[in-house]
DNA sequence: ATATTTGTTGACCATTTGGTTAAACTTTTT
DNA sequence: AAAAAGTTTAACCAAATGGTCAACAAATAT
């Protein structure tokens, strides 16, 4: 039980507009159902955020921020290829299974407003391939795995276990799957995917 | 005169309607933003849809209209699972390569009003996987595939396709491309794709 | 030709919305 | 204990927004 009395207000703030912002985007969003959600007057959105887009913008770094790091997991770590897919696959998908509506919210936010990745890229460990497609070239020349470009292969990677989240409404009207089943076909894929993708690089 | 107007402003209409939801969504859209669009006064908005939700019911459902027959070729038709995914892979990305915006689209507006589903799946052809799970059961059991659920085989395939259209934005800044080259990485996988989901399920 | 239906427009309206302000209340500093 | 600084609230406000309406225009029927 979270004491709400333990949060400061700031706190508050951010994660009512994290959930009010992930499940109705920038523009859907109401600030006067942030303060609502947070339990405290609107003017206090104000006095801490100023405006709404820099809230949305404090809730949207937080979010990102989250992510990059497993992102640079992939990209930039010293595992060998195997185990970064294996670690990956298993590592996003348990850690989305508690944060379903993250990707969605960063891609549809960044669908709205392409240049907003300008601004990100300037932020500290902004995932970069460029170790990544040395790793994969060097496996290729080796002839551990066959021949692939680290681009698709990097993007196999994330439509795999992405994917999954942001279309689940449409593929649980596809694959005629309650919540609970859609769920577990979740799980199933902390290994899957992995599996998926090693039987098709291996030699 | 007569024949320079053969257009609609009905017609009009639902087509500045939808280049205005893709772009903004439901509740970033503005309906004068549409008017000055389409090039007619708002009034007419409300006299040919009504209403907001109407107008933009129209334009999802045409949208969604253009994707379901694409998903059925893969669930319901009688090729070979090899000519599935290779036909598959190669008609989507050729065809979301002329409407990048129709995923993000469809997906964004389904996860903000995940009830919006049910309604799609009482229309018409609304895909289903039970022939396609029949179709891999039967291939798995006569060792034509290697065992896979017809479910995670099937999310594979629209993950693998759907994702780089969504995730582009994000996938433009990881692996540092831009539109030109990230648009050629895209052409790349009308044939990259389905090489590798077949390389990962063949025996 | 005229009446009637259909299509189109500008002016207008009620409500919503992001944001401001001044005052009150609380905590910290002096 | 007084002052200062920080926090919280209710009351407002201007602009934006979806929607209506009456008038006007064009096409169609009589």
């Amino acid at each position: 039980m979270i004491n709400n009395k333990d949060i400061s207000a700031e706190e508050k703030i951010l994660n009512a507009a994290r959930r009010i912002f992930e499940n109705k985007g920038m523009s859907g969003a109401r600030m006067q159902e942030i303060a609502d959600e947070a339990k405290i007057n609107k003017s206090l959105l104000h006095y801490y955020y100023r405006s709404k887009q820099l809230l949305f913008e404090a809730v949207f770094k937080t979010a990102f921020n989250k992510l990059a790091p497993q992102i640079n997991l992939v990209l930039n770590s010293d595992q060998s290829i195997c185990d970064k897919i294996i670690n990956f696959s298993n590592n996003y998908t348990s850690f989305m299974l508690k944060h379903p509506y993250l990707p969605n919210f960063i891609l549809q936010e960044l669908n709205r407003n392409p240049d907003f990745v300008k601004e990100l890229i300037s932020i500290d460990n902004f995932p970069n391939i460029i170790n990544f497609k040395i790793q994969i070239e060097k496996a290729v020349s080796e002839e551990k795995i066959r021949p692939i470009e680290a681009e698709q292969l990097f993007i196999n990677i994330l439509a795999l276990n992405i994917f999954p989240f942001i279309g689940a409404p449409l593929l649980k009207g596809f694959i005629n799957a309650s919540d609970k089943e859609y769920k577990k076909i979740l799980n199933k894929r902390k290994t899957e995917v992995a599996e998926f993708i090693i039987k098709s690089i291996k030699l």
